[in-house]
DNA sequence: ATCGTAACTATGATAATCATAGTGACAAGT
DNA sequence: ACTTGTCACTATGATTATCATAGTTACGAT
């Protein structure tokens, strides 16, 4: 593709995660750092994409310091890689892609009757289902529960672009 | 590109969702139609996306029961988009997206001391903040706070993949 | 009759992605 | 010693998505 715009020239925080985020591999390469695997071949294996490009994700992932590489032996060299504690913090952007799928994705039983992945409190024992909630008052948080309030920086950027 | 590799033949949800969602120009689009904007013009104006891109993307939500073109006057024909409910639900992945980006990607006091973008509940009057806290008990989420356990299909099938 | 607006489609250059094959370093097996 | 295997990649060439720009259609207003 021709260079793409900089998103990261917005003060919209979605349009500067998009940047990152936007892309299949990264999302794929993301899930399975999660899920634990660490070396360069398994993350390959098992989201399907090529060596090039975990390559080329994995050293971009590297640059915006939500992995680092790390060597486990030295002869032959070998690394794997781990979620800095950036990188751990987007847990909460796939948890939420999971529970939109879960919701959505699946026709009917296909999963047998339960969610394709179930995700338990280590502190309290509850299953978080796939529900979000208020931090105050606990109630479910859908589209039209809040209110957004953007900052003047961001307000004014949007009236610019508006025209 | 070439023909990319169906995301679709997965039991794992995230993988589900990616396949929409791990596209810069679909996270963008869906940012403004949360952000309330309707109209194509509006959309690629802020968006800054060719309109080719923004007609592509559009064409692919709809098929997708993400969004839902209706007509607002029939001369000339003019048509908005809106979200159906499928894509209200998205409102989750769009949020933590922006949470981390609140909390990471952006330096110091760019955004004047607050967030770029503030949330109240409507109902409780809460600021939610950036948080994402656990439906039993209330406490923060994060990774590692959450235990996971793959259904049978899933797990099966990331097996099969690892050889 | 021309100008303007909304919602697109058409065109051509550029660059990202895919599949497949190949590389370099080493360890283990025969 | 020689082959095989593993890991982490890089190289190559075909395909196709994306971008910028221009053009189109339908209509209303001046």
């Amino acid at each position: 593709m021709p260079r793409r715009t900089d998103l990261s020239d917005t003060y919209c925080p979605v349009g500067r995660s998009a940047e990152l985020l936007g892309d299949r591999a990264v999302l794929l390469i993301l899930r399975d750092l999660f899920f634990g695997r660490r070396r360069f071949e398994a993350i390959a294996a098992n989201t399907g994409l090529g060596p090039q490009l975990v390559s080329a994700r994995l050293k971009l992932l590297e640059k915006e310091g939500v992995v680092e590489r790390q060597a486990y032996q030295d002869k032959p060299p070998r690394h794997e890689y781990r979620l800095t504690d950036k990188g751990k913090d987007l847990f909460g952007v796939l948890y939420a892609m999971r529970g939109w799928a879960e919701r959505w994705a699946y026709v009917d039983g296909e999963t047998g009757g339960g969610l394709a992945m179930r995700y338990i409190h280590r502190a309290c024992g509850t299953d978080v289902g796939t529900a979000m909630v208020c931090p105050g008052c606990g109630a479910p948080l859908g589209y039209g529960d809040l209110k957004g309030e953007p900052s003047p920086a961001l307000k004014a950027e949007q009236a610019a672009r508006a025209g």
